[in-house]
DNA sequence: GTTAGTACCTTGCTTTATGTAGTAGTGTGT
DNA sequence: ACACACTACTACATAAAGCAAGGTACTAAC
């Protein structure tokens, strides 16, 4: 898959995944990736970065069956960060689709 | 507008619209910049790639008020390669569309 | 005690695309 | 002469994102 088409994007598909319900760092990775494929070493420094930007918080529940889990919930800007993502996002796919079709059918070609 | 989203999709728009009607250069920023900004920095370049890569071919034409167009006409393999990205494109978007939208409804938060 | 699955985290590499700014040349209008 | 729109091109700087790889640590199974 396309490396370059996930730039930016996994921001918005986590944000997502998080609002709907609190996560974990190891879950996201698993869920995302079902469609996504997704690395630790990328969901972490994401995670850390938008703690830091106060779109979520953390708390940590015990696991059966190994360490700790720290879950995530996203914060009010974490919600409305996420909205505004899935609007840009849906806006540029748009405009994408427009390209890759809106030529079809030929043109006058001045 | 996210710069990010914009990484490795410029490939497919120049791709498909040359496809449907050969262009010039300078045409295509203006065209493409219609939906999603791009520089001609950013499309010289590009070209320069798909032609080194055979997915184009060139000729020039005489302009009226300018120096002379050089056009681009996209080789079969520049059509197939088309046909992959667009492909690429819509598997990618759908699963970007069905992560943001398929958690909503809530999940048993196992 | 070794392996494997769960769970967290960090460093540094690679990629590689995109944009800025500048060059250059043509034709039109003033 | 000068400015402006059209047209092509490039060198460099910017950007940052994502991944591989490695490390820590707990539990369960053999």
């Amino acid at each position: 898959m396309n490396v370059q088409f996930k730039k930016g994007v996994l921001d918005l598909c986590v944000l997502a995944v998080v609002a709907e319900g609190d996560c974990y760092g190891y879950e996201l990775v698993k869920r995302i990736s079902e469609n996504i494929e997704i690395a630790e070493g990328t969901i972490y420094p994401l995670l850390r970065k938008f703690q830091n930007e106060g779109y979520c918080e953390t708390y940590l529940t015990e696991s059966s069956g190994g360490p700790p889990r720290k879950y995530y919930r996203l914060t009010v800007a974490g919600r409305r960060m996420r909205d505004q993502l899935i609007a840009e996002w849906t806006k540029f796919s748009k405009s994408v689709d427009t390209i890759i079709t809106a030529n079809k059918g030929g043109r006058s070609n001045g």
